[in-house]
DNA sequence: CGTATTAACTTGTGTTTTGCAAGTTATACT
DNA sequence: AGTATAACTTGCAAAACACAAGTTAATACG
């Protein structure tokens, strides 16, 4: 049996905000997910899968009940059962959106060395 | 003998700058190490460890490499030993200024229900 | 100058988290 | 009713993390 993990369970490092932001997004997944729901708009499971970075679907299905459990994401549908109800992000959610566009901002003016295929779109 | 992580053996998840930045910092210590940095200037190893977020001495070796091979932080005097030499940020690392200060204003306004004693201040 | 301190790591070990492949369940279409 | 497939789960190997303890080498002190 797994341990599960949601927003009761969470522990924070300190009062800080920035850490306590990444006590929460601090992972190589969770803002992916964010992103393609800010590009698409809303996203259903296996749709997720078609991004560039492939995440494997264990780890999907866990972010998205870690995000669901911190109100960030919402399946469209609350009622219906989740096959084809897709995922939108909530205002929390989509209030990442600057946080993302800086990160890019960032990437593409300091990554590109390291990383020269990087694109110049969000 | 561990394998030793550095910016030459880096595979990239994709172009995208947003999983970029977050292949590169899409941990929940690289960026407490950055926020240190430009909170404090600069900062010597075992100053890194009175942080409240307590980060262990072996991931903040890992993390200080890795970051030092990103070209986001550097020593002090790169010329002499490391005992007392401090770490400063690059101007890369501290282009991350305005990424780490939306974070802190979205989970000062998103994250305040569930971790009520955040604080208000970077 | 020799010894003691201590800053800056390293190593060892156990526990989580991740990654990949494969399996299961249930909805909806025919 | 039968089949296809979206939405997960499970199992297991590999990597990352956490905690404690040990090592090394530069500086402070006598």
């Amino acid at each position: 049996m797994e341990k599960e993990l949601d927003s009761e369970t969470l522990d924070w490092r300190s009062v800080c905000p920035i850490a306590s932001g990444l006590d929460v997004l601090g992972d190589k997944w969770s803002l992916i997910i964010v992103r393609d729901l800010i590009q698409h708009g809303t996203r259903t499971y296996s749709e997720f899968g078609d991004s560039p970075e492939r995440i494997s679907t264990n780890i999907l299905a866990a972010r998205l009940k870690w995000l669901t459990s911190l109100g960030l994401i919402e399946h469209v549908d609350p009622e219906r059962a989740s096959r084809n109800n897709a995922y939108r992000l909530t205002a929390s959610g989509l209030a990442l959106r600057p946080v993302l566009e800086e990160l890019g901002r960032w990437s593409q003016n300091h990554l590109k060395a390291l990383h020269p295929d990087i694109v110049d779109i969000l």
